[in-house]
DNA sequence: GTGATTGCAAAGGTTTTGCATGGTT
DNA sequence: AACCATGCAAAACCTTTGCAATCAC
């Protein structure tokens, strides 16, 4: 996603458009699901200057408006996406890496197949399938 | 799952069966997912002279051998599973709620699915479906 | 101009570590 | 008996908070 596209995405949601959010937003989609440690230091490398307060700020209020969101860890650390459309995920059960795995056809079949079985007491709204495995390559 | 059955479920991993370790797997059994705070403090309650320290020591070791897992929610604090079972989980998209979803029929139509549909450079081992909505009761 | 965002420093909370003691096999 | 688990206290780490200055709209 480039900067315009960054751009308009927040304010669509009401927020202000600044360069600290910028960069973040940037810093997690050029490391494909980051920790905050390593959006840090990624932004860090050119702008030595952001606060660290400032971007646990800016995750807090780009979560709470679905600008990103977290992705789920075995480590129990949190990484986070910034890839707007629902997805699924590849999990190494090894060592820590995940992949985005974006399959409509998948997230289709799991919606029909749960159209004639409801879970009693929950409504469902969407999917997110984590396939675990090791990586091949 | 009983005392009896705990104990045996540590033995096989190699571990010591400790009164410690006993008492964990009981609070995350009982509690459903708690986080580690909820842990100790459930545990405190009959017996109050655990050490969190012990507590954190214990989940990392029993995480390591696999005697529990990790689930990680949206607002980003581990939670703790002590099903063995591959199982999937329901999620409150509003509220931090977790329920166990256990569903072979799902998991083998997963599998199924994926026979002839190969993701290059990754080979599958295990699926985990989080299923997002509200709870209606 | 107004209200939100940022940086800084401090506070708060959580998790880990080191070491002596005690428990399990 | 050997080794690992536990408790305690301290350290390390991570995240939030409060406030003044700055920036976006």
């Amino acid at each position: 996603m480039d900067q315009k596209a960054l751009r308009k995405r927040l304010a669509e949601k009401g927020l202000k458009v600044t360069s600290r959010r910028l960069l973040i937003l940037e810093a997690i989609t050029e490391l494909k699901h980051p920790a905050t440690d390593e959006i840090i230091s990624n932004i860090r490398k050119k702008n030595p200057d952001i606060a660290s307060a400032t971007v646990y700020k800016a995750l807090n209020v780009l979560l709470g408006k679905h600008v990103i969101s977290r992705v789920t860890t075995e480590e129990g650390v949190s990484r986070f996406d910034a890839i707007p459309e629902s997805h699924h995920h590849l999990y190494c059960s090894e060592i820590n890496r995940i992949e985005d795995y974006c399959n409509d056809e998948l997230t289709g079949m799991l919606r029909n197949y749960f159209k004639t079985r409801k879970i009693k007491g929950f409504r469902i709204e969407d999917f997110k399938l984590q396939i675990i495995g090791k990586f091949t390559d």
